[in-house]
DNA sequence: TATTGTTATACTCTATAACTATA
DNA sequence: TATAGTTATAGAGTATAACAATA
C-alpha cells in the first residue's frame, strides 16, 4: 500500500517533468492521451478526468490555440462539441510517450522479464 | 510500463479526491506528509517536491494560516526557516492517510496475501 | 559572493454561478 | 425542462525576476 503510493509520486514526477519540457501540464498531456485513442466530446473528457466542464473549456481552448487539437460542433447533437487531435498534437503526444517510456526504462529495467510480466499482471488485476 | 502509468493515474485520482474532501491540494497533502516524518526547511521541502522556493512560500503560508503548520527562523542559520506540523496538522494528515488506505483497500484486496507481498517487493525494487 | 527566503507579477488550473443554445 | 458548452469570477498552484537578510 505504502509502496503503491510512493511509486505513484515517483512516476508522477517523471510524467510532470517530461510534460513540462514540452510546455504541457500533466492534465493537458492526459487530454492529448485520451484524444490519441479517439476523438471525444467536452463532457466525455471532463468526466474521464474528473474535472468540471468549465475547466475543460479552458484546457481545450489553450491547446487549440497552440494547434494541438481542433473542436467543432457535433453534427449529431448541435449542442455538443467534438474534440480531436491535429497532426501536430498527435506527433507531440507520441514524442512525449516515447520520452516517458525511455525515462521509465531504467526503473523497469531493474526487473527481469519474468518480474516485469508479474508486475504488469498484478497491476492489471489491481486497476481492472 | 503502460500498466504502471495507468495505475499511477488511478491512485492519483483517489489521493486527489480525498485530499480535496479536506480542502487540501495534492501538493499540500504531500507537504504535510513530509513534515509528518520530521520538520524541514523551506529549501528542503521545495527540493523534495521539485518546486521553486517561491512556490513553497505560498503553500506554506496558506497552510500556516489554516493552523496546519508553523514556521520560524532557524536558530542555526538565521536565513533559514524551519517548518513543522501543528497538532492539528498531524491529526489531519493522519486522518487523510487512514482514508487513503481505506479507499485503496478494495483495489489491493483483489490480490491475495502472497500477491500483495510480491507487488510490494516489485515496487520497492522499482523505486529503490 | 553565495545562500535562504519573500514578494511582485503573470499565467495555468480549478470550481461555482450565470448564461446561451439545443434537445 | 434537461443537457452541452462558454464566460465571468475568484482562488490556488506554479515559475521567473527582483529583492532583503544572513553566511
Amino acid at each position: 500500500m505504502e509502496a503503491v503510493v510512493r511509486t505513484t509520486f515517483r512516476v508522477t514526477a517523471v510524467l510532470t517533468r517530461i510534460a513540462a519540457a514540452h510546455d504541457l501540464s500533466l492534465t493537458q498531456l492526459r487530454v492529448l492521451g485520451i484524444l490519441r485513442d479517439r476523438p471525444s466530446r467536452m463532457t466525455e473528457l471532463a468526466a474521464f478526468l474528473g474535472l468540471d466542464k468549465s475547466t475543460m473549456s479552458g484546457l481545450v481552448e489553450r491547446a487549440e490555440k497552440r494547434g494541438l487539437l481542433i473542436r467543432g460542433r457535433s453534427p449529431d447533437d448541435r449542442r455538443a462539441v467534438d474534440v480531436a487531435l491535429t497532426h501536430q498534437g498527435r506527433e507531440l503526444v507520441d514524442a512525449v510517450q516515447r520520452e516517458v517510456y525511455d525515462a521509465l526504462t531504467p526503473f523497469v529495467g531493474k526487473l527481469d522479464a519474468a518480474q516485469r510480466r508479474q508486475l504488469a499482471r498484478l497491476l492489471n488485476t489491481l486497476s481492472a
